[in-house]
DNA sequence: GCCAACGTTGGC
DNA sequence: GCCAACGTTGGC
């Protein structure tokens, strides 16, 4: 079973909301490798819920893909600020998955943290320059994450 | 708020 | 197809 690394700024949405409403649809990726990595999500799958542009940027808990890529609604919505004039229907290049809460950590896993764990450094998020939202995430690093709770 | 690094756009 | 200019990301 596949594991991720989805991120998304507190402020907007948080692992708070994500506890609060129990599930909710992530979308407003607009970023073609990022979107490849959410199609081949499947329905189960874990990812870590990172908080980026914000005061501790870290790992701040898990949840679970509760249901597979599908065309982001948001990009077909004038109102919405992922809005993108040149989806259709027909011809929305952008996905959504749905997500469901996990887990909270009682202390996030900062950024810093992550960066001086050795088991780590092969991945996106700690890697100079990477800027990319949505990553897989091996086995022995999600353990390895997770030991470090 | 700053700014480095990145991805995208668009003229040529 | 190149690449400069621009807009965005995201840590600090």
């Amino acid at each position: 079973m596949p594991y991720w690394l989805m991120k998304s700024e507190p402020d907007e949405f948080s692992i708070r909301d994500l506890k609060k409403m129990g599930h909710g649809r992530w979308d407003g990726v607009r970023n073609y490798q990022a979107r490849n990595f959410m199609r081949q999500m499947q329905e189960g799958d874990q990812f870590f819920f990172y908080h980026s542009s914000c005061a501790e940027p870290g790992i701040a808990g898990i949840g679970r893909i509760s249901r597979s890529a599908y065309p982001d609604p948001t990009a077909l919505d004038p109102a919405s600020p992922y809005h993108e004039a040149k989806a259709r229907d027909d011809a929305n290049p952008w996905s959504a998955v749905d997500v469901e809460f996990v887990d909270a950590f009682a202390t996030p896993l900062k950024l810093a943290l992550l960066k001086n764990e050795p088991a780590l450094h092969e991945l996106a998020l700690v890697k100079k320059g990477s800027r990319l939202s949505v990553m897989p995430v091996s086995e022995d690093e999600w353990q390895a994450i997770l030991a470090m709770r």
